[in-house]
DNA sequence: TTGATAAGTCAGCAT
DNA sequence: ATGCTGACTTATCAA
């Protein structure tokens, strides 16, 4: 195809003949209408028109370009942003598993001391003669067991 | 353009000319090879020639406009996997805040009783005297306050 | 041979 | 006039 144009150029610039500069296709291409207009001299009204398609269908071949260029660009960007998402989403999936985990540990060291606490409240005053199965090692070693992360700050007693 | 195209196909039909049925369009693309050559009888090899030209031009056509199709429909579910991940994204944020909100909670809760366990430990076994600004029926309320949905079934004890 | 796609051409719209 | 984009053609590659 690229001989096809070629073909098709110099077929313009023998029509334009003898007397023109001959504007190769970048030259043609980049001008501005008052420069172009410069080279317009002394040529037919034919000759103007012919150039001024070509120069035309040049931008046409630049735009294109372009547009094909942005439509991949566009795919690329959502691609990535897609990417990002999925990333992010296995961030938090992540970080809920961890805190699902870290809800299931307290909540039974919660179960645990409503056990006992059950134990205090129906024997009344006297804890450790009636607490079912924990005595009061017990309730201090679950309620001093690993404090959670989240709310380490509250221990900073004394 | 249409008027282009059509200027040609009518030229083909004029050069094929007096003796041929003059397939379509939608006709000649849709012909399997066999009934085509069919409809060759009688040609030119020339005429042959353009005339299959023509049918490959054709197909060609219907394959650009599938490719532009496939374009399209990947570039709309890509960005529907995007919105789909978006609302995941969220899902999953509003899912964690609700856990932090429980953590911290239950964090709450634990610290309370590790501040009235502190006070067991040093002051031995006298534990209502000693607890430093707990009395038994607090730690009751406190481990007895909401229990946390996740570990819900522990409780179910007689 | 058939199907797909990049590049180029043209038409048509919008600025 | 300029820029963009859809549709078409052509060249080219892959199956």
């Amino acid at each position: 195809m690229t001989s096809e144009r070629n073909s098709k150029a110099l077929k313009v610039k023998r029509e334009c003949g003898e007397n023109v500069p001959i504007l190769s296709d970048s030259e043609l291409m980049s001008l501005s209408v008052r420069e172009l207009n410069l080279h317009l001299r002394g040529l037919s009204r034919e000759e103007v028109q012919k150039l001024k398609q070509r120069r035309r269908t040049l931008k046409n071949r630049g735009y294109a370009a372009s547009c094909r260029v942005k439509r991949v660009s566009q795919r690329e960007a959502l691609e990535q942003q897609k990417k990002e998402l999925q990333r992010e989403v296995e961030r938090l999936g992540a970080e809920n598993d961890g805190m699902r985990r870290e809800l299931e540990g307290l909540g039974a060291r919660l179960a645990a001391l409503q056990r006992f606490a059950r134990g205090l409240e129906s024997g009344g005053g006297n804890i450790l003669a009636t607490a079912p199965r924990l005595n009061t090692a017990s309730v201090i070693t679950i309620v001093k067991s690993p404090a959670q992360p989240q709310t380490q700050r509250e221990q900073g007693g004394s």
